[in-house]
DNA sequence: CGCCTGGTTGAGAATCATCAACATCTGTGG
DNA sequence: CCACAGATGTTGATGATTCTCAACCAGGCG
């Protein structure tokens, strides 16, 4: 483990409109994502104890490990800058990507249930994440109702989205498919109050594939036709959502463009 | 010979042991299936006060809903006997079944983000239903670590294998899928006790395919083929698993056979 | 008895995977 | 700062798995 080569140099008390996106000795109640993220439903005094469980450390660089399957499951983790891919190594070896996280999502929850990951996840740029150790938020859920209620909201909402997911996976051609990923990007980039149409994909071709169960050479070609039809701009991994509307369309299926 | 889908006209008081399965006056520390359902985490006086919030109705026949989508969330539900099928419908009015439930299985944890049913739920057969309702499931959780506990362990189960399906859907062919379905029946088959080798689906190919992103035809060839190759016995929803290790393979893609 | 739903089987078509060649980007070291 | 190598992305040609369309069969129920 090599020290700090990133970009985290300003560990000084700063306004936290000042700080750094990466800086990871921000609190939950300074921390912008406080209206999206775990602290949700909580008061002043509740996100004070929140924030005193919860463990940051300096911001990992891309491709490092936050968790790896079959580890002994200690902490849930929220994203407070950058991005992460959740994904999975089957039996027969294969890597299945599971999901992609963004500043203010909590990933890890799968752990829960076996007492050890049941996947992975690394970043896939410079990213701080929040560590919040699990038996630690079990014990403040005790005494904090609207924690405990929003926390199962969280799961519930992850298994609603994978369902969702299902449906893609199972019912949604190709264009479909690569059309939703893009639309689900960007709105949480937009909840984010992040640009809703222009924005930077994280991942490679080979990861969005993996997670569509397309090959690279599908997903490129989706791009391709996508740009050629006036519907995106595509610029290496910089995106332009143009036509919005025709998007949608193709991902409902009412596939006219 | 599955007792579970036998009819439920015996209501008088009988040794558990006696019971009828579809019996709605059965409670949780009598019912056989309190060793994987919900009380898995609980001492007796916990289950007596988890057993005083669950609410038993007359049994449900084939086809009759337990919620549907959209409806407002109230609360959860455990099988006790019987089968049931998840399934949502898409903005352009397409089915997607999300998955199947057996005896001491939960399900319409995906309400709970949304405060409203993200899915439907029809009983299979005639069935029992535990009603869970949340909010004072989620009292007592406040009150019971362990329940607290367990819950998310079930929520946090429930994500997990969603993953899991997803890589099926994602990765494999449908000899996989149909293979990995049949293995998973008989796994949740022999967790209660009943033959891993033997027993009937109690949905119809339609909802197979359905589940497993396939069409009906592929599904039934699929089932014609294993039969061929000598690893299924297969009379209409009547499944008998001859070769299990073969069957294994296939599901793993070591697809020797 | 016959209808209707559900299931099986067959032939042809389509989408996406595979294989292959080439282009572009990244970052590392000279 | 440039050059180069490996990784990543694009495009094309071909082929396989699965879908679609269609006919037929079986069983349950009025």
């Amino acid at each position: 483990m090599s020290s700090e080569a990133a970009p985290a140099q300003n560990l000084i008390q700063t306004p936290a409109a000042a700080r750094c996106a990466h800086d990871f000795q921000v609190n939950c109640n300074n921390c912008r994502l406080n209206t999206i993220c775990l602290p949700l439903a909580l008061d002043i005094a509740q996100v004070e104890q929140l924030d005193r469980i919860i463990q940051r450390s300096r911001p990992l660089q891309k491709g490092e490990h936050i968790y790896r399957q079959d580890e002994d499951f200690q902490s849930v983790y929220a994203v407070r800058s950058g991005s992460v891919k959740g994904y999975s190594i089957t039996d027969n070896g294969q890597e299945q990507v599971t999901g992609f996280y963004f500043p203010g999502e909590i990933l890890g929850m799968d752990g829960i249930a076996k007492n050890h990951h049941a996947s992975s996840a690394r970043a896939l740029e410079t990213s701080s994440i929040c560590e919040i150790p699990f038996d630690k938020l079990g014990e403040l859920s005790q005494r904090i109702p609207s924690l405990q209620k929003h926390f199962f909201q969280l799961m519930s909402q992850e298994i609603a989205e994978d369902q969702q997911l299902l449906t893609l996976l199972s019912k949604n051609t190709a264009d479909q498919r690569v059309a939703a990923l893009l639309l689900s990007i960007s709105a949480r980039n937009k909840r984010r109050k992040l640009s809703a149409a222009n924005f930077r994909l994280p991942m490679s071709r080979t990861d969005i594939g993996n997670y569509l169960g397309l090959t690279v050479e599908t997903v490129s070609r989706v791009f391709s036709r996508f740009q050629k039809l006036g519907v995106l701009g595509v610029d290496n991994k910089e995106i332009t959502i143009i036509d919005i509307e025709s998007l949608r369309a193709v991902a409902d299926g009412s596939d006219i463009v």
